[in-house]
DNA sequence: GGTAGGATGGGCT
DNA sequence: GCCCATCCTACCC
């Protein structure tokens, strides 16, 4: 099975789609195809960050060498390590300026599905990609990719031609101490592919 | 089914 | 020096 239709025949997201406020941005993603060369999943559950006033965003600490990629333009990638081990995806969102992103929490695989299970070491198919550090994992994402424009070249989201928005389930932000319960957190309702049920 | 603890390194005070 | 937007293993029901 390799998906391969089905994914190119789907449209890339334009920067319009990011140039929104944070939240229009995070629910307006599930759904979406993550591609990544031949790679591609499902996101089915995502978070936003809402910028210098959200406490648990890394936009808090305000303007700095790391957070500069949340201030650029948005349809980039902003990819940092965490816990030293593993490293987390965000698209950056709303105008030049306001450092808003959206963490893609969980993909549903769809294309590529071997090489996301050597990369991940694991089988089923539950497990290759239900967290943040698991999906940068099967995907081959790395801190590389800081700064990468999402809306051309080997990486990018796109719309898959049966996209229909789907039904979201809302929740608080899962592993963050500060801001613990702004419920910012949207998933695909009844997927078997996000990292937690509520 | 559940959870406690450890691995591991960079950013910021 | 402290704090993490995590994951896996070991161990216990």
């Amino acid at each position: 099975m390799s998906g391969g239709f089905y994914v190119d025949s789907a449209a890339v997201l334009a920067r319009e789609f990011y140039e929104r406020p944070v939240v229009e941005v995070a629910r307006g993603l599930l759904g979406m195809l993550l591609v990544h060369g031949r790679v591609a999943g499902r996101i089915v559950e995502v978070e936003a960050y809402t910028g210098e006033r959200d406490a648990a965003a890394h936009a808090a600490a305000g303007l700095t060498n790391r957070t500069r990629v949340l201030y650029g333009p948005p349809g980039h990638a902003y990819v940092y390590l965490i816990y030293g081990m593993y490293e987390c995806l965000n698209l950056v969102a709303e105008p030049a300026g306001s450092p808003g992103c959206v963490l893609i929490r969980a993909l549903e695989p769809v294309a590529g599905l071997a090489a996301m299970r050597e990369r991940r070491g694991v089988a089923k198919l539950e497990s290759l990609a239900s967290g943040p550090g698991k999906l940068t994992i099967a995907m081959g994402i790395g801190r590389g990719h800081n700064g990468a424009d999402v809306t051309q070249g080997r990486l990018t989201v796109r719309r898959p031609v049966d996209w229909v928005e789907p039904e979201i389930g809302v929740s608080p932000r899962i592993g963050i101490r500060k801001a613990a319960d702004w419920e910012l957190r949207f998933f695909v309702k009844g997927s078997r592919f996000v990292s937690a049920v509520r």
